[in-house]
Formats: C-alpha cells, sequence, structure tokens
DNA sequence: CGGTTTATTGATTCCCGTCAAGCAAGGTGG
DNA sequence: CCACCTTGCTTGACGGGAATCAATAAACCG
C-alpha cells in the first residue's frame, strides 16, 4: 500500500503575497460577510481597510499584543492558537476567506486573548477597531450580520469543548478531519483533499493530543482506506465510515 | 478539620417562583444588557418578553428542540450542556442574572445545539428570536452591545478549550474554581462563597474529569486550606494560592 | 428515622504521553 | 543530478495519571 507521493496541496500562489489595491476591491466586495451591502456601501467600506500580505509562517499578531485592530482573510489560511506551557500550543481554529478575527469592537483597552499565523501565504484585510465600530454604526445589517456568525463560531467552540471533554482519541481525530474536510475540503478524483498544509503536530493541537499518537492513529485510519496522507496533507477517502465512528459509543 | 456542616448556599428564595410581573419590568430595566438604553425603550421591549419561572431541575430546553426563542435569566442560574454518550454531560456554562441563552437571531430553521436546565429556581425572560430581530433593527446599539458580549463568551469558550486541552486535571479544577468564584461568588467573613449548590458531578462535567477525581482533588484542596467545601456547596479560603496552582507548569 | 442522593476511598486497569531512535520527503547548492 | 541538511513522520518500549469498578459513609428530606 504505497500511497506515500508529492503534496497534492496547492502550496504556490502567486509569489507576489502582498495583495494588490485593485484586486482587494474586488475581494472584499464578494466576501460573504459583505455580501447583501448596496455596491456603494462596499466602496465605502472598502476605503476604510488596509490589506497587508504574509509570507507562509509569518504572524499577524501575538497573544498579549494591544486589540486594536480587526482583521478579515482575503486570501490564504490563518492559524488561532494559544501559547501552551511547555511549546505545545492548543490551534483553536483555521480561518480562510471571509473569516474576520482579531478585535471586532471597542471595549476598553485590552489584550489579543490568542497569536494568529500564516498558515499559507495570505492576504489580510484590517481596519481599526474604532472604524470598524462607525461601519456597524453606518450600517446596522451588518452588525446582525456579524452576530450571527459569532453565534456559529460560539457554538463550534463549544462543540470543541464537548468533543475534547467526552470523545477518545480516536474519535477526536476523526471528528477533527471531518470538520476539516468541511472547512479546507477540495474534491478530488475520488477523495476529498484538505487544502491546506497541515502537519501532524497541528493536528495533535487541533485535538489535544501528542504528534506521535496522531501518527499512529492516522496510520490506522490509512491502513483501513479512511484517509490517504503523506507529508502535509491528508484526503478523506472513505467520508461515510470516517463519520461512523465519531458516531455512537 | 471538621468542615462540613450544612451548605451556605442560599436556595430558598420566595417559592413563588415564577416571576410576577411587575418584578420583571423592574429586573430587565437593570439588566446590564439592557443598561444604557432609554427608559421607554426599555418599556417597550419589556412588552414583548414573556417571563416563565422554573423550578430547580426543570428543563428549559432541550438541545435539538427547534431553536425559535431568545431568553434572558432575570434571576436565579441556569446550566447549559451538551449530552454525553453514555450519561456523562459536559456542562459549558452556568448562566446567571442578565446572561442571554437559545437562538439571538433568525438564520434558518436548525436545533438548539445544547440543554438548558435551571441549577436553582429561576425567572427567565423569552422572546421569539425573529421578535428580538427587530428589536436590533429599532436599537442598533443593542446590537454592538450583543456583539460585544459574544466576543466575550467566545473568548471564555476558547479558553476552555486550551484549558480542557492543556491542563492537568488538578490545573483543570483549581481553574473552574476560580472561574466559578469571579462569576457566582459571594464574599463572606473570610473566604468566597460560591453562591450555587454545586456538585462533584457538576464539576467532573466542567473539567473533563470524573466525579472521583473530582473529589480526591478537593480533598487535597481541602486539606492544603485552599478551599471549605461539602455536599453541594464550595468555598475559596486561600484565593491567591489556588490561583499559583493554575499559574506554571 | 428510613430512604435517597451525594461524596469518599481503595484497588485495579488502560489509554495515551514520554522518550528515543530511525526513516522519508523536500529543498538547496555545488 | 546527486550529496547534504532540515523538517516532518514513524515506530517501539515504558511509565504514569486518571478512569473504572465497587463498596461505604455522610448529608439531606419527608
Amino acid at each position: 500500500m504505497k500511497t506515500r507521493r508529492k503534496s497534492p496541496v496547492n502550496l504556490t500562489t502567486t509569489d507576489q503575497h502582498y495583495c494588490s489595491i485593485d484586486l482587494r476591491l474586488k475581494i472584499l466586495g464578494r466576501l460573504p460577510f459583505f455580501e447583501g451591502l448596496p455596491q456603494n456601501a462596499v466602496n465605502s467600506i472598502n476605503q476604510r481597510f488596509n490589506s497587508i500580505g504574509y509570507k507562509s509562517g509569518e504572524y499577524v499578531y501575538y497573544a498579549g499584543d494591544i486589540a486594536e485592530r480587526l482583521y478579515v482573510v482575503a486570501e490564504g489560511k490563518i492559524k488561532l492558537f494559544q501559547h501552551g506551557t511547555n511549546g505545545r500550543n492548543v490551534l483553536l481554529d483555521i480561518l480562510s476567506e471571509g473569516d474576520f478575527f482579531g478585535n471586532l469592537t471597542v471595549l476598553g483597552t485590552f489584550s489579543y486573548p490568542d497569536t494568529t499565523q500564516a498558515l499559507t501565504p495570505a492576504c489580510v484585510l484590517t481596519i481599526q477597531s474604532e472604524g470598524f465600530g462607525k461601519i456597524l454604526d453606518e450600517y446596522p445589517s451588518l452588525a446582525i450580520k456579524t452576530i450571527q456568525v459569532m453565534e456559529k463560531r460560539l457554538i463550534a467552540a463549544n462543540n470543541q469543548v464537548f468533543k475534547i471533554s467526552s470523545f477518545t482519541v480516536e474519535k477526536r481525530i476523526a471528528y477533527t478531519l471531518l470538520e476539516l474536510g468541511k472547512k479546507l475540503g477540495v474534491q478530488n478524483e475520488n477523495s476529498l483533499l484538505i487544502d491546506a498544509p497541515i502537519s501532524r503536530e497541528d493536528l495533535a493541537e487541533m485535538t489535544a493530543a501528542t504528534p506521535e499518537t496522531v501518527s499512529r492513529v492516522m496510520k490506522q485510519f490509512q491502513n483501513n482506506g479512511l484517509i490517504d496522507t503523506g507529508r502535509l496533507w491528508v484526503s478523506i477517502k472513505n467520508l461515510e465510515e470516517l463519520s461512523k465512528l465519531t458516531e455512537f459509543e
């Protein structure tokens, strides 16, 4: 069963990876977050955002920095995590196009509770929290949209707590792979490729496990034909069977 | 070291525990959630809420019920949890006066992801999600307040993930007791009483542990003079030392 | 004062983390 | 294109922290 091969994950986006001005205007308008707004509103909002490009591995901000900006992912993937005690971190989320992070509103000075890092080359739009507050005042429908997105994220975070609290490692890993498939999956021939360079360590940090254990469990999944995997990539071959693993006791 | 005695937690609120109409009007206006709104707005909003009283142990809604209402705690404590596989649940939060739960906005029909149950006799105000949507339209400042509250909750949920993922049981329990102290604490003579009937099982469900382990760890805390505890109550005697336990590796 | 719920305590088991060594993949420079 | 190096993955042996199972004791309630 030789399945190891070159990573099928697309890593080579255009090298010029600070987002060009005209590109970002188009992107902003298409973001699900701003959909439904009239075009002139989008233009107006767009003018108040700046864009920044990040190379893979670069940090957007660190936990503890003063939280005064809101960010929106325009392109690429951003890791959101908290630093663990010894050097083992906890990976809370992987954000992609249209997701926001950072500090939404002005509620006194406080610090970011987490660190954000580009997992792939990425383009990020950003605005001062204060400025975003003004936008919310101007476009109340955006505030409601924001609430809806946060509602979903809170539910997801609670599910995460649930998962880690009551699943075995095997179930946690299966569940996490399925989540990643839903969020970052790209359908290839006969398998669902997770379109981001996810390492064993990343998975360990998402599942409250160790890289070694993740490796062992994934090997087993691979032997059972549930997934296909290699260095920095995973692909789900049998989604149904993998789902079954997360179901019953 | 005989510390076992009658529970100091106040359980006997007025027995008539469906909230009276005039009481709830006063309560609504004082809720931190609605503060800052002009009085006539509060009156108008108040008219659109109903109030329901719950006896200790009663359920407000179950996970899977169709999510069409928003709730606000007016009095008492509400447990928010998810059902585990075998009968061991995961306790996500304990809500008290001013906290909201349920479904905020209308985003298609979907089900509550969690179950809510009165931990003490409680009075809860409720409104259809649709009606709350209208209120948000009318009072945009409320939408921003809502965003801020959700932002805090999301951060708390992420911290919860972090805690469970990277702390030992001892640290998790210490951390959870401190959280409860902050949220539900009442300063008594020389200790901070957690003002809710919290069982070993509740704590286990909050810390991804078993009641037996919680019992053992708390016994140790008690022997070290950090806490004082009995059946369905806990009091923090030495906050500083307890905090130290959660700090470094 | 019995009956019920909650908490304690002990003995045993096992999942998974830790430590350590070796291997495969990819990138780089000559 | 190959030697080399870095980074990520695999695999095994071992130990420990906490779950499980089980029985007793305390607290509370009618």
